[in-house]
DNA sequence: AAAATTTATTATGCATGCATAATAAATTTT
DNA sequence: AAAATTTATTATGCATGCATAATAAATTTT
């Protein structure tokens, strides 16, 4: 269909949801990883911190950091988890409750539109298609043997 | 399929072959980004730098910073561009020219190896998403009415 | 139970994308 | 042609993702 490659489409794509969603966000003060952090949290108990990072993809020391300025923000608040002297629960204020909601908004129109405009059919091929590219890099399908021949030369 | 969002699978699926792609950078000492502009530059010929943003899908300003760390690192030259006095045309440098032969590698195998694991059809099906999504966000179909009736409350 | 290991968190540094502001060189208007 | 506008570039600041290193608290080994 088109002369780009996989990979270029597929960070076109996300680039651009990224970019809508970072000027959606802007609209009520936040950013697109600070509304999919809110939707992590649960808003009505304390969210082990342990337990975002695995939901959204991400490694706990790049959450640290969003973490915290969100705290100063006064979208959460985070209190000592009881249970692990080493961890932290997070607890979302009323005003990220609010931004939470915000959030929500977006993500939801985004998806209803999408799929009002691709059928069942090609959704559900579509995320086979990224299960696959996934599955491929994870099972190192991909790089492991392109590194070992190319290590030998450079180290 | 899943019981995910659109967004959250696309986010997901770009970060796992960016990771991929940037530890196969680090393998010959460059990034993803690096590789990317590598692979823009035309080898042979100086390329106008106003021709790599709209190739790769990047505003200016944020190239301005890589070619800035690429001509740094060696990989690339700067002159002036004789047709335009406000222009820069960039040129490999030998270096650079290795680097982006490396590039390339990996990227023709990650290409290589998706296809080898996605039939024909579900592929222009994956590009056929891709550009539906793209069309949706460039058409403001997604964004400009929720942003009209959240613009209201906040300012 | 003491020692070794693992886990959760934080701080920092680097890379990179964006936005904004500044500057200089075209280009278009008047 | 002079003035106004647009375009290409750069510098900076902010946000965010990763990696690495440090620290403290579990957990597992011995």
């Amino acid at each position: 269909m088109k002369d780009i490659t996989i990979d270029y489409a597929l960070r076109a794509t996300w680039q651009s949801v990224a970019r809508m969603y970072n000027e959606e966000a802007k609209n009520f003060g936040t950013t697109m990883a600070v509304g999919f952090t809110l939707l992590s949290i649960d808003p009505k108990t304390g969210t082990p911190s342990t337990s975002l990072g695995p939901k959204m993809g991400m490694e706990a020391t790049s959450l640290s950091r969003i973490l915290k300025s969100m705290e100063e923000k006064g979208l959460i608040t985070r209190k000592p988890n009881p249970e692990d002297g080493r961890g932290v629960l997070i607890y979302l204020t009323p005003f990220g409750l609010e931004k939470r909601e915000d959030s929500k908004d977006v993500v939801l129109r985004f998806n209803e539109v999408v799929r009002q405009n691709v059928s069942e059919e090609e959704l559900n091929n579509f995320f086979k298609v990224m299960e696959t590219i996934n599955g491929l890099i994870s099972e190192k399908k991909i790089y492991t043997r392109n590194t070992k021949l190319n290590n030998n030369h450079h180290q």
